[in-house]
DNA sequence: GCCGTTTTCGGCCCGACTGTTTTCAGTCG
C-alpha cells in the first residue's frame, strides 16, 4: 500500500534532480505541478484509475505513477539517481545556487558539500565562466553555516519578528503604509521569509533606514525597489525582504507579494485570457495601466470575491463558495484552557472575565489531570474543590455557560486517568496524549481508541503532539482516527497554538469528509494566548470548514446535546 | 513534461537584483 504523500514526495524527488540536472524549468515545473494536483485531489492516489484524466498529468508522469503505484519506485527516478549523485540535491538550499549553476559545478566534480567546498578553495570555481570572486566568497559562507540552519521557521517564531518589525516600520516618516505578505500573510504552518510591502515617496531614504534595523546579520540585496536582509533573532535567522512602491502599485504589490505562487499564476492565466496581463504594479489593458487602489478591485475585475489570504493557494479559492466558511465571529466558545489549578497563569475567575470580555457565550476550564504530576495536575478531590470557584464565577457571569471540563491523560498502557464513575461528575471532558510519544502506531492507536470508546470523552485534544518544527508527533494514522472518532461521535480538535497547528488543515478536511464534529480551541496557558483564536479558523478556513462542522459555533445547549448523544449511547 | 479548434510545435506568469558581462544569464519570489 502506498499513500499519496508517498507519490507526492516521489514526483518532487524526481522534479528536484532534474533542477540538478539543469533541465528545461517547464520540464521541472511539471513535475510539481502533478504533486500539488495529487494533493488537491478528492480521490486517494491508490483510487486513481487514468491521471491523464487530470488536467496537467499527460502521458509521461502517467507512466511514473503508475510504475510507481505498482513497484514502490520508478525508472524515471532511478536513472536520475544514477546520474546525480544524493550529495548534491542539498546544495540546492544554499541561497543564489539553482539548477543550472549546480549543473556547470558537477561537470567538474562537485558531488557533495565537501568536494564543493574543495573545488571553491582551490580556485576551480572562480576559474568557470560566469562564476567570480563575489559568487565564491558568498557560497563559501553559506557552506560555513550549511544545514545548520532550519529552513523554514514555525509561524509562532516569525510572529514575534513581525509586531518587532511593524513597529520599527511604523516609525519611519517616509513610509505612507505598509503590511506583511508572504506566506505568514496566508497564515502558513512554517515561513521560509518574510515580506513586507511598503509605500512611500522617498525610497532612498526607506531603505537607508532599513539598513539601519538593530541585529541585521547579512545584507543579500539592496536595490531601489528592494532591500533582503538576514535578522538574527535569539537563536533563529529570520530573512526578509521588503519591497518599496510607489504607493498607486501597493495594492497589486501587496497582492503579488501575498502569493500564493500558485495562485497568482491562475490570476495570469486569467487576465491573459482577456488579453490584459498582470504584474507587480497593475494590470497592463489595451486601454493602459489599471492599478487597483485595493485586493478587492483586482479581484472584481475577473469577477472574483475578495479572496482572503489564507486560502490563497491556487486550487480550489476559485470555484468554491467562500461565504459558507467559518469566521471568527461565529466563535462562541473557547474549550480547551488551563487556570492557576495546573499550568496557566490566570485563575478561574480571571479566565472567565476575559472569556466574558470577548463575548463568548459559554466555555470550559479544562485544567490538566493528576497523571500531569509535573504541571500540577488535579486529582478527583481537587477537581471537585475547584468546582466551587467554578459556581462563584457562574453567578458573577449569568449570561454564561461555563462548562466543568478536564484535559484528561490517556496513559501509556492506554487507560485513562480517572474511572467512568468520577467522570460522569464531569460537564466535559476531553482526552489526550502527554507521554510515551515513542509508541508503535499500534499501541498509539489503542490508546486512542480506548479513549474514543469512552462515553465521557467528548474530544481528542492536539490529536498528533506535534510540534511544530521541534517534533513530530506521535505515530497516529489518522484515517483510522477519524473513523473512529466518527463511529462513537468523538470530536476532534484544531489545537490553534502556532506550534501545534494540530489537526493540520488537511486532516481537517478529511474529518469534514467523515462528518466528524470539530473544535478550535487555543490550549490557553496565559492571556495572550486567547487571542489564538483567530489563527485557529484560519487554519479551519484552510479545510473549508463551515460553522456546522465546528462545536464552538454553536450554543451550548446544542454543543451539550452532542456531548449527550455519545454519553447516553444515542445513535 | 503538458497543452491545443487559428497551433502536434512552440509556447508555458512577470519582473527585480546580482554578478558577471560588454548586453545578459541565473536566481528568486
Amino acid at each position: 500500500m502506498r499513500t499519496t504523500q508517498d507519490a507526492i514526495r516521489h514526483l518532487e524527488r524526481i522534479s528536484v534532480y532534474l533542477e540538478v540536472k539543469g533541465e528545461n524549468p517547464f520540464k521541472i515545473n511539471a513535475f510539481r505541478k502533478a504533486a500539488s494536483l495529487l494533493e488537491a485531489a478528492e480521490l486517494d492516489f491508490m483510487a486513481i484509475e487514468d491521471f491523464t484524466a487530470m488536467k496537467g498529468i499527460g502521458k509521461g508522469t502517467a507512466t511514473v505513477l503508475e510504475e510507481f503505484r505498482e513497484t514502490g519506485t520508478s525508472t524515471a527516478l532511478t536513472e536520475l539517481e544514477q546520474q546525480v549523485p544524493e550529495g548534491l540535491i542539498a546544495l540546492l538550499k544554499i541561497p543564489g545556487l539553482g539548477g543550472k549553476k549546480l549543473a556547470k559545478l558537477h561537470e567538474v566534480g562537485v558531488i557533495d558539500a565537501d568536494s564543493f567546498a574543495e573545488k571553491l578553495a582551490d580556485g576551480t570555481v572562480e576559474a568557470m565562466p560566469g562564476f567570480g570572486k563575489k559568487t565564491v566568497e558568498k557560497y563559501s559562507k553559506a557552506l560555513e553555516t550549511f544545514e545548520t540552519r532550519p529552513e523554514r521557521l514555525p509561524y509562532g517564531v516569525m510572529r514575534k519578528s513581525v509586531s518587532e518589525l511593524e513597529r520599527t516600520l511604523a516609525g519611519i516618516d517616509q513610509i505612507i503604509r505598509f503590511e506583511v505578505g508572504g506566506s505568514f500573510r496566508r497564515a502558513e504552518e512554517t515561513c521560509k521569509d518574510l515580506d513586507f510591502i511598503i509605500s512611500t515617496d522617498h525610497p532612498k531614504e526607506v531603505k537607508a533606514q532599513l539598513l539601519e534595523i538593530e541585529q541585521i546579520d547579512e545584507i543579500i540585496a539592496a536595490g531601489d525597489t528592494k532591500v533582503s536582509i538576514v535578522l538574527k533573532r535569539d537563536d533563529a535567522y529570520i530573512a526578509v525582504d521588503f519591497r518599496l512602491v510607489d504607493d498607486l502599485a501597493f495594492a497589486s504589490t501587496l497582492h503579488h507579494f501575498t502569493g500564493s505562487k500558485d495562485h497568482n499564476v491562475r490570476m495570469r492565466q486569467l487576465a491573459k485570457e482577456r488579453g490584459e496581463s498582470i504584474s507587480e504594479y497593475g494590470v497592463e489593458t489595451k486601454d493602459g495601466l489599471f492599478q487597483p487602489k485595493t485586493e478587492q478591485e483586482l479581484f472584481a475585475r475577473y469577477d472574483l470575491p475578495f479572496i482572503p489570504p489564507e486560502l490563497r493557494v491556487g486550487r480550489q479559492e476559485f470555484e468554491a463558495d467562500l461565504n459558507m466558511l467559518i469566521q471568527e465571529k461565529d466563535i462562541q466558545a473557547d474549550v480547551h484552557m488551563h487556570t492557576t489549578w495546573s499550568d496557566g497563569t490566570l485563575s478561574v475567575d480571571e479566565l472567565v472575565d476575559a472569556c466574558a470580555a470577548r463575548g463568548y457565550s459559554w466555555m470550559a476550564i479544562t485544567d490538566h489531570s493528576k497523571y500531569m504530576k509535573f504541571v500540577n495536575g488535579l486529582t478527583e478531590e481537587r477537581l471537585r474543590k475547584q468546582r466551587v470557584e467554578i459556581e462563584a464565577a457562574r453567578k458573577k457571569h449569568p449570561e454564561m455557560t461555563i462548562l466543568c471540563g478536564v484535559e484528561m491523560d490517556i496513559l501509556p498502557d492506554g487507560s485513562l486517568d480517572y474511572e467512568d464513575d468520577f467522570l460522569k461528575e464531569m460537564d466535559y471532558v476531553i482526552a489526550s496524549i502527554h507521554s510515551k510519544f515513542d509508541q508503535t502506531e499500534e499501541e498509539i492507536m489503542q490508546r486512542l481508541e480506548n479513549a474514543c470508546r469512552n462515553p465521557y470523552v467528548s474530544l481528542i485534544a492536539h490529536p498528533t503532539g506535534r510540534i511544530i518544527g521541534r517534533r513530530d508527533g506521535y505515530a497516529v494514522n489518522i484515517d483510522r482516527l477519524v473513523e473512529l472518532a466518527a463511529e462513537t461521535g468523538t470530536a476532534l480538535e484544531m489545537n490553534a497554538n502556532p506550534g501545534r497547528f494540530d489537526l493540520t488543515a488537511s486532516s481537517l478536511a478529511k474529518a469534514k469528509a467523515a462528518g466528524v464534529k470539530l473544535m478550535i480551541n487555543t490550549d490557553t496557558h496565559r492571556p495572550e494566548m486567547l487571542e489564538d483564536m483567530k489563527l485557529g479558523v484560519l487554519h479551519a478556513r484552510k479545510a473549508y470548514l463551515e460553522p456546522s462542522d465546528v462545536i464552538n459555533t454553536w450554543t451550548a445547549k446544542e454543543a451539550r446535546a452532542f456531548f449527550d448523544r455519545k454519553r447516553l449511547g444515542v445513535k
